[in-house]
RNA sequence: AGCGGGGUGGAGCAGUAGUAGCUCGUCAGGCUCAUAACCUGAAGGUCGCGGGUGCAAAUCCCGCCCCCGCAACCA
């Protein structure tokens, strides 16, 4: 049987800051995914990169006193790098919105909305706090006056930009909810975004002046307005395929709109971007919609939102360095919530380090591969995964966690057949009983570091190779203490 | 105001009507192949509060309390 042709995209991280621990959720649940697709036998397109355009960036820039491009492509090198520190699947394609090609492909987008009629110019109006002189948001204020400046009014200004006529969309985004009851997940999420597109949608302002903030890609026509940051950040999932040259990749992998592909992952602060605005924008295209979009929660640290301030931020970096990627990636599938938000706390982590992947995985493959080694003479051959379908139902599902209880459930069966069976006694006693039971517990092990390796590829790879060579491998996971 | 999520033994969670379950931790015993790992058993919960429907409710309905997030042009 032919492999599907497979797409999925993670939100692009945009370049204020280094990675963080929230991100590394959502590219290791895609990454899982992609992989297991892989494994499958599907031909993948697995997309992110980053976002580099924006006011914030720009503002960051000049503080440092750098040039925006020179800044960018610093972070830009450092979210490259989790692709190594994250041991991501190594056709992982890395798109950067400063791609000339990109930037190329935001303008074709700007056009056929500008020529369905979506895009117009109107009059913006923003709150500028004198003191600060910036321009604040409403979330931004307290009581309609800005928190660091409480004893001067706000000021309103206006500016003409362009608007996409959201606001038209309202009808076509119900009807593609309605016809697509998948097209969210988890439900509530989806539930959340139907309500809101129903109470009325108002048109957003998708460009900024060039001579306040020139760091963006330039409105078609235009030389006065730049876009603004999102509305180029999103086409990325299209331009990332050679969109709109390469119509053929295109349509093997977004799809058609009768047979949409696409698989967006993306946290819950985005699901008015991707779910209804980047639909929205798609349909101005004429453009297929994008197929399913999981929603995940975000990570919250000792019961909190992550703050500098707060000192409470995880930096994935520091548990990898200390615990290794496949310990990062075990603890995202196993005890990370794929919809709901949970907490991450270095004490949580180490203890599921110790009890899960020392004392559990690690052990147990200790244990087995030391009798197998001294009494076996033959391996088993190590399965396919394709006929080892017992986690599809999880994966398909998102449920990352439920498909590592399953497999632990089958590590702690072994455990305990081990001890039942008292292998280590009847393999002195009786060697061909004791050989029989090496061989099956062995084969198990197999199956078990097979059905791992989307999760944990590194550590599969070393089980499956440790077994082949019939050797006890290194520690593969030392307690920590 | 409104919207969404949550409140289950010490900790983290599962459980959408029919004897309350998992992991960690704690305590007792066992084993010795293994990373002082592993196995068995035990203690520990009036399932946020109050009311209702049902033969039966953590699970459905109503009211209330508490925690977290969102509240659009901020990615």
């Amino acid at each position: 049987m032919a492999g599907k042709n497979f797409y999925l995209t993670t939100t692009l991280p945009y370049v204020n800051a280094d990675p963080h621990i929230g991100f590394a959720l959502e590219i290791v649940q895609a990454d899982i995914v992609a992989r297991y697709r892989r494994l499958m036998g599907d031909d993948v397109f697995f997309n992110t990169g980053t976002d580099e355009h924006g006011v914030k960036i720009y503002r960051k820039a000049l503080d440092e006193d750098k040039d925006p491009q020179i800044y960018v492509n610093e972070y830009a090198a450092k979210f490259r790098r989790l692709k190594q520190l994250l041991g991501l699947y190594p056709d992982l394609y890395f798109i950067r919105t400063t791609d000339p090609h990109h930037r190329v492909a935001a303008q074709e987008f700007w056009k056929r909305c500008a020529e369905a009629g979506d895009i117009e110019k109107k009059i913006y109006k923003t709150k500028y706090c004198i003191g600060c002189e910036l321009e604040k948001t409403d979330s931004e204020l307290i009581d309609s006056r800005c928190p660091i400046h409480p004893n001067l009014e706000i000021e309103f200004r206006e500016e003409e930009n362009y608007f996409f006529k959201f606001s038209k969309y309202q009808k076509p985004l119900l009807e593609l909810y309605a016809n697509r009851p998948d097209f969210v997940i988890p439900d509530f999420r989806f539930n959340e975004i139907k309500k809101f597109v129903g109470a009325g949608l108002e048109d957003f302002s998708i460009s900024r002046l060039k001579e306040k903030m020139p760091w963006g890609i330039p409105v078609p026509g235009d030389e006065d307005h730049i876009m603004f940051v999102w509305f180029d950040a999103l086409i990325n999932y299209v331009s990332t395929l050679g969109w709109p040259e390469d119509r053929p990749k295109f349509e093997q992998f977004w799809g058609t709109v009768e047979n949409p592909n696409a698989l967006q992952m993306a946290g819950k602060d985005n699901l008015r971007q991707q779910a209804a605005m980047w639909q929205a924008m798609l349909m101005s295209a004429g453009l297929p919609p994008t197929k399913q979009i999981l929603i995940h929660g975000f990570i919250t640290s000792g019961g909190q939102k992550m703050s500098k301030s707060l000192g409470n931020v995880i930096d994935p970096v520091v548990i990898i360095e200390e615990y290794g990627t496949d310990a990062l990636r075990y603890f995202l599938a196993r005890h990370v919530s794929p919809f709901e938000d949970s907490d991450f706390t270095m004490e949580r982590f180490k203890e599921a380090y110790n009890s899960d992947l020392a004392n559990g995985l690690g052990n147990l493959v200790a244990r087995i591969l030391q009798m197998s080694s001294r009494y076996l003479t033959t391996t088993p051959k190590i399965p396919d995964l394709k006929d080892l379908n017992e986690i599809q139902k999880f994966v398909t599902t998102f449920e990352f966690s439920q498909a590592m209880v399953h497999l632990w459930f089958r590590m702690k069966y072994l455990d305990g057949l081990i001890q039942e069976q008292r292998t280590f006694e009847v393999v002195k006693t009786n060697r061909i009983a004791g050989k029989k039971q090496l061989k099956y517990l062995l084969e198990q092990l197999a199956e078990i570091a097979v059905l791992l390796e989307p999760f944990m590829p590194d550590t599969s790879k070393k089980i499956t190779e440790a077994i082949i060579a019939n050797k006890k491998p290194e520690n593969l996971f030392p307690r920590k203490e």
